[in-house]
DNA sequence: CAACGTTCTGTAAGCGCTTACAAGGAGGTG
DNA sequence: CACCTCCTTGTAAGCGCTTACAGAACGTTG
C-alpha cells in the first residue's frame, strides 16, 4: 500500500518492515515500543522482518511524533581534573536510568559557550544543565523561558534554578582550622573570586573568618585554576618575601603546583607555610605532605541534577529541597596536622 | 492559512513565526538557515517575529527533514583518570567545529554497554565511536552495517575501522630501558591483558623484549586499572617475597598505588624495584620519585576520531592513513634514572 | 443463533521542518 | 511596449514515527 519508495538506497524504515511482515506500520510500532496488545504470531513476524532488514529506527522521527527529545543537555567548561568527569558520570548515569541520552557541550578553553551553540544544544534536548559561569546570563534566561534549565555550582540567578555543593562553610572551617589549630596569622587566598561562583564562595568563607578574628583581609592572589597558575602564585609570594604563613587555594591543582614551587625555593610546607586545596584529586593523597583539602559529593551532585531536570521535564516536580550538598574537609599533612595513614584506601 | 492550531500551549513553531511575520514557512526556514535569497526587508520581519515569539526550533523536525542527526555518538567506559576526559575533549571540540553535537554513553562500572542502550544511541546519531572493549563485537558489527562506526584503542576487528595510539612499541622501549639502562633482570607486568586491547598490546611489547633477551616471561599480575588493583598487586609481590626488580604497570594509577604500598613495606623505588606507568597523569610528576611513564596524544586522538567519523558520514572519505598515533616515553625517577627538573612546566 | 465483549489490527492525521518547483514582480533591452 | 531574465516568495510534498479511533475477528453467553 504505502508507496514509500526509498529514493535513496538508505536503510529500512518502519514501512519496509511493515511490508515485509505483512502488517501495518501501527503494528510494527506497537511491537517495537511494547505498547498495546499484539498477538504472539504477528509479534514474531515483525521481529523477524526487523532482523532480516536490519531495521534501525530513526530517533528524530519518534522525537517529532512524541514531542520529546528524550535527551538532556549538559554544558561544561574544559574537562580538566576529576571534578567535571565525576559530575558528568553522575549525570549520565542518572539520565540513563530514565532512558534519556545526554548531549554534551564544552565551552572553548576557559571561555563561555557561544550563544549559537547553546541555542543549538537547546534545540536538541528537553532540558539543560549548565555549569555556573559557562553561559552568560542573557542566553541563560532566554532558554530558561522555554525549557527546564538548571545551573550547577553557579551564582544565584533570579529566575534560574540552582544546584550546588557547599562552599562557604567548608572554606570557613578550613581557614579557622589553619588559624586556630595551627596558629597561623597571615593567611592568603589563591584564586580569582570573579572567575567562578564557587571560587567566590570559597573566598567568602575565608574572608568571613578573618573578619571575625579582626585580621585584615589580604587581596586574593588572582589567577586561573590550573597548575601554571599555582606556580605563578608561588612566585608572586616569593617575590614579595613570603608575606604569608598559610595559603588557602581555590583548588588542588593550584595547591599542588604552588607547594612544589615553594619547596623548590626552600620554603617548607607545612613548616613555613600551611597549604590547603579543594577537590581532593588523586594526587592530593599521594604527595608528601598529603594535601589537606575538601571533598565534594560531585558525582551525587551530577545525578541529582539529571534527576531534577527530568522531574522538571515530566512535570513531576517533587519536593525541591536539598539544593546545596554538604562537603567534607579532608585533613592531611599540608596544613600542619600529623600525616594520616597511607593512601591505600579505596579511591573516591 | 496553515491551521496549525497548537493543541498544547507549547512554544512557537515555524508556522507561528511565519504567521506573525506575514510570510510563508519556507521563507522563515530560509532566513533561519541562511539558505536562499531573502530580501533584507522580509529577513528583518522574520527575525523580529522570532524574537517576539521567543521561537526555538525543534531539532528533531529538521533532522527528520534533512535525514541527518547532525550528531556523533561516543561510548566510553567510566570516566576515571585523564585519559577519557582528554579523549572526550578532543572529540567534542572537533565535532563542534563541524556543528555536530555529541551524545555520550558511559558503560556501567567496568562492564559493557548493554545492546539496548547502544541501539538507542545509534538511533540518535549519524556515526559512533566506541572505546575498545566497551561494546561486544556482535552489537558492533550489527551497527557497523548501518552507520559509520569507529573503534578507538580497540582490538582489530574485521569489518570495523580502528583508531588508536601506539602501544606495543613504546611498551617494548620502556621494558628495554629497564633491562638495558638499569640492569634489571626480573621484570613483571601488572595488568590484565584480557581486560582491554591496549593493555594487551602493552603486555605484548613487554613480552617481546623479554623473549628477545631469552628471559622467561612471567605471568602478568592480572587485575583492574584502579588504585586498589595496584595495592593488591603490590601485596601479591610482597607475599611472594618480591620476585621482581622491575614492574611495568598497565597505567599510572596502578603504578602509583603499587609504589606507595611497596614503600610502606620498606621496599624502595627505584632502589629495590623500578616502576613504570602509562598515561602520564598529573600525579605522575608530583610524586617522588617521579613516575616514568608514557604519554599518549589522547586529545589529538579524540579529534581525529570525530573528524574521521564526520568524513565517513558525509562520504568525503579522504586518505585513511595514520590510524595509529605515536606516543612518547617520559623518563622520570621511578625507573632509576636521575630525576629531571621540577614539574613546574605547563601541564598537558 | 444472535448479541455482545474482547482482542487484535489497520487507517489516517498529525509532529515541525526542508526544499524542489512554480509563480509573481521588477528591471532591462531591442 | 513586448519579451526575457533574475530575484523573491509561496505551495506542497515529503522525512519516519506515534496514536486516537474505528473496524475486524473471534470467542462467549443466553
Amino acid at each position: 500500500m504505502a508507496t514509500h519508495a526509498a529514493r535513496t538506497p538508505a536503510g529500512a524504515t518502519i514501512y519496509s518492515v511493515a511490508d515485509a511482515a505483512g502488517v501495518s506500520i501501527a503494528t510494527v510500532s506497537r511491537v517495537i515500543q511494547g505498547t498495546g496488545a499484539v498477538s504472539e504470531r504477528t509479534r514474531t513476524k515483525v521481529l523477524d522482518a526487523i532482523e532480516r532488514l536490519d531495521y534501525m529506527p530513526t530517533a528524530a522521527a519518534r522525537s517529532l511524533a512524541v514531542r520529546q527529545h528524550e535527551a538532556l543537555g549538559l554544558v561544561l567548561p574544559e574537562l580538566s581534573g576529576p571534578y567535571f568527569s565525576e559530575l558528568l558520570m553522575g549525570f549520565e548515569e542518572a539520565a540513563a536510568e530514565h532512558r534519556l541520552s545526554v548531549v554534551l557541550s564544552l565551552a572553548e578553553h576557559g571561555g563561555t559557550l557561544d550563544a549559537d551553540r547553546f541555542a543549538r544544544l537547546a534545540a536538541t534536548v528537553d532540558g539543560i544543565a549548565v555549569l555556573g559561569g559557562v553561559v552568560d546570563d542573557g542566553a541563560l534566561r532566554r532558554i530558561a523561558r522555554q525549557k527546564p534549565l538548571l545551573v550547577v555550582a553557579g551564582a544565584e540567578t533570579p529566575g534560574v534554578d540552582r544546584l550546588a555543593a557547599e562552599n562557604t562553610t567548608s572554606s570557613a572551617a578550613l581557614t579557622a582550622h589553619l588559624l586556630d589549630a595551627h596558629g597561623r596569622t597571615r593567611p592568603v587566598f589563591v584564586g580569582d573570586p570573579d572567575i567562578a561562583p564557587d571560587v567566590r564562595q570559597r573566598f567568602e568563607g575565608f574572608r568571613g573568618v578573618l573578619q571575625e578574628r579582626g585580621i585584615a583581609v589580604p587581596d586574593p592572589l588572582r589567577g586561573g585554576l590550573r597548575e601554571a597558575d599555582g606556580v605563578r602564585a608561588a612566585e608572586r609570594l616569593l617575590a614579595d618575601g613570603m608575606p604569608a604563613d598559610a595559603v588557602v587555594c581555590a583548588n588542588d591543582e593550584i595547591a599542588l603546583a604552588l607547594t612544589t614551587r615553594l619547596a623548590g625555593a626552600g620554603v617548607g610546607v607545612p613548616a613555613d607555610v600551611a597549604v590547603t586545596g579543594w577537590d581532593d584529586v588523586m594526587a592530593a593523597r599521594y604527595v608528601r605532605p598529603g594535601l589537606t583539602t575538601v571533598r565534594q559529593p560531585v558525582r551525587e551532585l551530577g545525578g541529582l541534577v539529571a534527576r531534577r531536570l527530568h522531574e522538571r521535564v515530566t512535570g513531576a516536580t517533587g519536593p525541591q529541597d536539598e539544593s546545596v550538598l554538604a562537603t567534607r574537609v579532608v585533613i592531611r599533612g599540608s596544613c600542619g596536622c600529623p600525616e594520616p595513614g597511607h593512601p591505600d584506601q579505596r579511591a573516591t
